[in-house]
This record gives structure tokens, sequence and C-alpha cells, in this order.
DNA sequence: GCAACAAATTGACCGCGGTCAATTATAAAT
DNA sequence: ATTTATAATTGACCGCGGTCAATTTGTTGC
């Protein structure tokens, strides 16, 4: 019955973090190797796949970990009172997540896991950011006729979609909020407009 | 000023697909390797990859042309009258889709591809849905302050976004179908629910 | 201190997607 | 028919993620 955490494991843990965090930091996730990783922490690559059971674990320990300090900072700024504000409060997020096309490949893989308890960082996130954006939606100008939890989903599944548009589309201007934009208007504010 | 293509050209890339099809027909999706469709096709390797960008281009292909017969069907059903006769035209192209964790990978990576020319196969099949499902939405049932179009990409959004939750939560009886009504029924009969 | 057991680490090895200089087949020009 | 130019094909090779039997290190009981 010993299920003893040695000391030397995590401070191996911690030195592939960091050194990933390194890679990570000079060359963007995208190029970050596993090699690369464990000839800086000064360990074997068999060490590696010991503490992370691949690198898609390790990517989204670090992406997760990104992704709620922006949802840190979305908590601490004021509600916004109406779309094109909430629009602007996910702005930062999703620059993030849209950087590089390799990371929100690794995000969207993750992103409809916020239904379940034993799921990744990223997936965490999924659930803070409802409970983060929830709150803002209840507010006067939004819809009346649903709850606010599930508000913040389809916020979601629309911010998600956008992004995925901004990839594939031209970059003219910023499509990705004018696009997120109308969708959330007419998700959040159905009533704004009745008759074609 | 010659683009001559050879029937060489022609044969070879039939081998291929055919070849790359069997293999998939027998093993499934996922299981398809580039070293066995060239050993069936009787080709070397780098002639697949003169012939497809790489592996995911034929995935693009393959998966594409799948997904237009379900589109087919889906066109020469009758209209839906209500979202939950929609979401039952929609089950048989979801339930494809999901069939393989690997597919909807791929098939994930296009989805936000409606907005381009020169996309792909899979990016043309989005296209295909809205212009299959926007008619549909000119039912009386459905909301009338935004045009049917636009209605159709928020369907295709929450589509996805139910089938990504579908697979990262339990699959008890089907959650998928039940989530995306749901939602469905919030963005296209907003009205249907007034307050709290 | 030592034996005995468990945990952590190692690095050679593998699978598989993808590359590219060299080679061969095809078509066009004389 | 022969040369010439181009398109198509080849297969040895590489990069990189991931595995696993063997080895080292740490822990526990005596």
């Amino acid at each position: 019955m010993k299920e003893a955490v040695q000391p030397r494991t995590l401070k191996t843990r911690a030195r592939l973090i960091k050194a990933a965090q390194d890679v990570i930091d000079e060359t963007g996730f995208a190029a970050m190797r596993v090699d690369e990783v464990v000839r800086r922490a000064g360990v074997a690559k068999g060490t590696f796949f010991a503490h992370f059971r691949d690198k898609d674990a390790l990517m989204d320990q670090l992406i997760g970990a990104r992704i709620e300090t922006y949802l840190d900072s979305m908590a601490k700024s004021p509600p916004p009172a109406t779309v094109l504000e909430l629009v602007a409060r996910l702005e930062p997020l999703m620059t993030f997540m849209t950087q590089e096309r390799y990371v929100f490949d690794v995000i969207l893989r993750y992103s409809g896991a916020a239904a379940r308890e034993d799921v990744g960082p990223i997936a965490a996130t999924f659930i803070h950011f409802v409970e983060v954006v929830a709150p803002w939606l209840g507010q006067a100008s939004f819809r009346k006729d649903t709850d606010p939890a599930t508000l913040a989903e389809g916020v979601l599944a629309f911010m998600i979609n956008s992004m995925a548009l901004n990839f594939c589309s031209l970059h003219e201007d910023s499509p990705l909020a004018q696009h997120l934009q109308r969708f959330l208007t007419l998700w959040l504010e159905p009533k704004s407009r009745l008759e074609p």
C-alpha cells in the first residue's frame, strides 16, 4: 500500500515542463520537439513518456494553463452590456487560440469536453469559460427564455466556429470578430429583429 | 504551353484511390497506412505524394465524397417541419462523422472552410450543407428575423459542437441528438419561450 | 548495513508520414 | 528515327513521436 511519490519524480517533471516552456517561448508551440525538450532537461526520451501519456498531454497542460490566464482577466473585467462589448472581451482569448494553427488544432480536439470530470486542462477551461461568461449573460439586454449557462455554451460554440472559419478564409480586416458578432447577436438578442 | 495530362497519371491515381478505398473498407479510416496503399497499388511511396499533397489530402477527398452522398439523400428527403424532424434528417450524417474519432478530427480541421473557393472536398460539403439545409429553414415554424442561410450556418456550428461534445462525454442513450435538439430549438425558435 | 522490492530512468529500436536526387517513360520537334 | 524537353516514377533516406526490456536509483523491513 505505498504510492510514494519520489521527490526525484517532481524534480524531473518540473525540468521537463520548464524545458518545454522555454522551447515554446523561443520557437512557438508547433516547433516544439520532444527530442529537444528531453535534451534540454537532460533526461532520456523514455522519461518524457513516463511523465506524459504523449506529446499532446503536455501540450494540453501548457495550452490549458495559458487559457486559464485569459479567463482570469476576463473574470476580473466588468461584465459586457452589449454583444459588441462581449466580443471585445473574448478577443484576447481568441487571438491566443488562433495565433498558431497547431494550437487551435490541439484545442479543437478538446473543444467539446465540457461535460466530464476526468477531462484534461484544456477541457477544464471550457467549463470555466461557461462559468465566467454565464453571469455576464444575465444582463437585461440578452434573451431570457433560457438559462445563462446554456447561452454561454452557445457563445462558446459560435466562438470556436468563427475561429475555425477564420483559418480557412482570407484575413480581411477582422472578419473573425465581425462574423462572431453577427451570430452572437442572433443568438443572444433574437427578439431584436422579428420580421424579415 | 503544355499541360498534357498523361493517361498514365490518371491510371495511377485511380489505382491509388481504389487501393485506399479497399483498405478503408476493410480496416477503417484510422488504420489506413500509406505504405499499405502503395503496396496494393503496386507503386512506390513517392508516387503517392506526387498525386496527393499529403495523407490528409486523400482523406479529405475520400471523406468528402462520403459526406456528399449523405447530403444527396438529405436533399431528396422531404423538408422537416420541426426541430425534431430536422435532427432526424441530420442523424445519418452525424453518425458517419462520429463513427471514428480519426474521421471527425479530419473533418474538424476543415469544418470552418465554408467561405472560400479553393477549398477541398470536405470544405465544399459544408457549403453544400448550407445549400441543402437553408431551404428547409424557410418553413413557417422557424424564426424569420434573419436569412435561412445564416440559420443553416448556425445549425452546422451547433451540429459540430454537439458531435465534439459527444466524443468527450459518456454515450448514455443518445445525448448527441438530445443536446443538438435543445440548442437548435433555441437557435431556430427563440420566440417559443420568452420569459424564464 | 544489507537484502529485497518497487519506482524511476535509460536508450536502442520501431512505425509511419513525408522528401528528393536520380531514373525512366512519354510526348513534341526536326 | 533521333534528339530534346518534360512529366511521372522510384526507393533510399530522414524526422519525429512513441515503446519496452534492461538498468539504475530509491525505499522498506530486518
